[in-house]
DNA sequence: CTGTATCCTTAAAGATACTG
DNA sequence: CAGTATCTTTAAGGATACAG
């Protein structure tokens, strides 16, 4: 989107996942998968976008290895890989945050197991220990670059609240 | 961006949350929060977006109640808010997914605890117990619309694999 | 039904100069 | 240092007509 910046310059993980599920449709194109959908015309009855930009995102998903396409080449199936489906965890944790934080009238739609059971809210954890916000720390890894190292020192010798 | 469509008329928890922080920047923005940074020059050091820009989303995230802005005036400190917090599974499962299927040479960024243990990675659980993706069920929620619920319904039909 | 091709509008982002 | 104001560029998205 108006996008001169390239985030996947930015050293990060984050940036990285944003450069190719960061966009408006991307992520609910994922949902819609997720929840079952599977052709061209359903998608776009389920988000209402263009056609052309539909077909875009498709075409950009299943290059990157999130979607399948398969059957026949005029009515093809679209179906989550195990790399799209690896994006359930985050797809949903954003979808708590919005039920808790932006939804007013009660959630639209509630994930359940095939049992009934509410999906559990996704908490931060290490080692199986609950975790709290502010025992957050940030290290730099094997991918890290010199001046990212640099600036996590920097923020580590910040004190830490909550 | 070019957001012709609004995404918030899209019932679902997800559109909600993505019509918050599904820019470019704001996951980024608050991703420098909860690493520490606070000021103006720090995000805009950081990140290397335009003055304008940061301005306009700094602005919107106050407004939305994901930052505070406290201290001087003329040279106030960002600092996440409980609201702005409770992102950090999502945004956290985002990088997971991002250090697990786009990272390259290893993940920039190891997030610990404040005893160096890694962060555990985020999996789907109801009731404790561990899921998998063929596990997952979408239901009607409270705010549900009555064409969202017959989509719903529809869906739930499909077999599901794996 | 699943796209492609084209045109058009809008707005997001960058750059820069300026202000308190 | 932390913005605001203004200008320009560019690209994302929508609409529609058409094709396989």
């Amino acid at each position: 989107m108006a996008e001169k910046t390239d985030l996947s310059r930015l050293n990060c993980s984050l940036a990285g996942a944003l450069s190719i599920v960061g966009d408006w449709w991307s992520l609910l194109i994922v949902r819609d998968a997720l929840l079952g959908v599977q052709r061209f015309g359903e998608f776009r009855q389920s988000l209402g976008l263009a056609r052309n930009i539909l077909a875009d995102r498709l075409r950009r998903l299943v290059a990157d290895g999130i979607l399948s396409r398969e059957g026949p080449e005029q009515r093809p199936l679209y179906g989550l890989t195990v790399k799209g489906r690896a994006l359930a965890p985050a797809l949903l944790a954003l979808m708590q945050w919005g039920d808790q934080w932006v939804s007013k009238e009660g959630p639209p739609v509630v994930v359940t197991d095939s049992g009934g059971r509410e999906i559990d809210p996704f908490t931060l954890q290490a080692g199986g220990r609950q975790l709290g916000y502010g025992d957050l720390r940030f290290q730099p890894g094997a991918g890290c670059q010199p001046d990212t190292r640099t600036f996590l020192a920097e923020m580590a010798k910040r004190p830490r609240d909550a």
